[in-house]
DNA sequence: CGAAATCCGAAAATATCTTTCATGAGTGAC
DNA sequence: GTCACTCATGAAAGATATTTTCGGATTTCG
């Protein structure tokens, strides 16, 4: 009973081929095809008309209408004028495509030059596919709440203690739940007021579903972090924000875009929240600041 | 440079504005209504439909068409489409606001594209700092490894958590220290042939340097994540990969882009790894992929 | 002042987009 | 293995948007 229709609007600008990538797992068999069409040659699919974009990929009006929709947009011919935007955005940013895989045998240079080409893509895209009023609420939520509970298990176990870590140093009570034992018996505890954040990439992760069930019911703030905005975890989040997710090769898994992209959006949210809270998180920041200069030795090893 | 006045143009993509100048004096009165219209507002013309556009200039729809013709294009349509073009472009072009500080008062927005843009840069400037022979060099240890410690508190512990992490994914035997106790307990078991890898942003943190200075004592290969290069960390260090740091603000606190340019580093040495052990890794990252597979709970995978 | 040319918009004609609906393929239950 | 059910899918009807047509209104020039 989800039906969030209020969180994923606003047509997206630049952030199309990181949407189809996010959504699409949930499309079928053609709308794939029409996405990737979509995807691959933005300004040719520009030119089409619906019918041709039809006939190009295969399938029917009624499937590139439906892709248009899934993509957010009301209907072909906004997501016609988006195409146009985003063709020309390309054509004035120059060819991004340095988009080949790693590969096995990529000399260490390459590496390096390609993990950070796709860091900094998928940075973008998350930029560009996160919904600014979910997460100002999601803020405001967190700036106010009486205790924060974060949970996540496997890589997106340390986004949450990253972001634990941090709201603690601004004097906010988070903690960071990776045993879900644990972490249903602490959500038990929760009541209104109180925001409980699961973050999973592939948004169908039991483990941390189940304590955000449990602090919904106790109504309790409840936010999902997800790359898949559709999946089960949502039913029971009160906002969803979305990461985005890049393609992935044998040798790069799909955690560590995620994990990039998760990190992102806790850094928007500790930030938003330093902001709410900027008379008390100040200070605090650098009374923390103090506290560990001795822990760093200008000469001395203690 | 002929002047052909008589429509023969392609389609004009950003010439727009120039070419309702030059045009303007044969246009009927009614035209150049609809011309400035389009001229002045791109963005809100292109959200506008024929007969919109119309009744906000106090102009016909044939008029609209006409114009549209005059200008260069088959139709309204696709005068339409060039002007998204031309707003996606503008849009892009007011691009450098974000290289403010981010502020307290700063909408979330504004946070977001500040944030994003920071550790893209940061991510930029580790890629083109990284010394690719040392990380050559660690890569090749740390594959022929017996074991690999790691160290790091803090911020960084994270940074380590999520290396080890991987390592492991791969069939490596990695270990992730935050307790400085147990990490100079643990360094002690080293020998040559291991791998002990430190991670501090500052290159002076005394609960770091510590084991790794065990380590290096006992002859294992001893590496250096850090900030600093010329830190006390590096006197024990075989190997220094630097990360990179960016400027900070009050609300942005250093841990923020250290832990960015940190995570490179980690990513391209577990890439380098997983490719020199490519024979195990890659069988192992899909079986630990398949082991996990039914903690998500059922859903379509298309 | 009158006539021709031109401009202009209402409405018809056409193209394009959207919705509906029936069909068939796939899926799970029995 | 079969049946019932769901859901994806495209054909075609229906709704909008765009283009064209055409006649009245306005301007220009003799």
């Amino acid at each position: 009973m989800k039906e969030s229709f209020s969180g994923d609007a606003p047509p997206a600008p630049a952030a199309l081929a990181a949407k189809v990538r996010t959504l699409a797992p949930t499309m079928t068999r053609s709308m794939q095809l029409v996405a990737e069409a979509v995807a691959g040659d933005p300004a040719g699919c520009a030119a089409l008309t619906v019918t041709g974009l039809a006939e190009l990929t295969g399938t029917s009006e009624a499937t590139v209408v439906r892709t248009a929709r899934l993509l957010g947009y009301p209907g072909y011919r906004d997501l016609r004028l988006a195409l146009a935007g985003l063709a020309a955005q390309q054509q004035s940013g120059r060819a991004p495509s340095v988009t080949a895989d790693i590969a096995v045998d990529d000399p260490i240079a390459d590496v390096v030059a390609k993990l950070a080409y796709d860091e900094q893509q998928t940075l973008a895209d998350t930029a560009a596919g996160l919904d600014t009023v979910q997460l100002g609420a999601v803020v405001a939520a967190a700036a106010a709440a009486r205790r924060i509970d974060i949970y996540g298990v496997g890589a997106s176990c340390l986004v949450g203690m990253d972001l634990a870590q941090k709201l603690l140093r601004i004097g906010l009570i988070a903690h960071a739940h990776s045993d879900p034992h644990l972490a249903v018996t602490n959500a038990v505890q929760l009541r209104s007021g109180d925001v409980a954040i699961a973050i999973t990439h592939s948004g169908s992760t039991g483990d941390v579903i189940e304590p955000l069930r449990v602090a919904f019911d106790r109504g309790a703030t409840t936010v999902a972090i997800t790359g898949r905005p559709d999946g089960p975890v949502s039913q029971y989040a009160d906002h969803v924000l979305t990461t985005s997710t890049a393609r992935e090769s044998e040798l790069r898994p799909a955690a560590m875009s995620s994990r990039t992209s998760q990190l992102l959006v806790v850094d928007c949210l500790f930030i938003g929240v330093a902001q709410r809270t900027y008379e008390t998180a100040a200070p605090a920041l650098s009374d923390s600041y103090e506290a560990l200069a001795h822990r760093h030795s200008p000469r001395s090893t203690r």
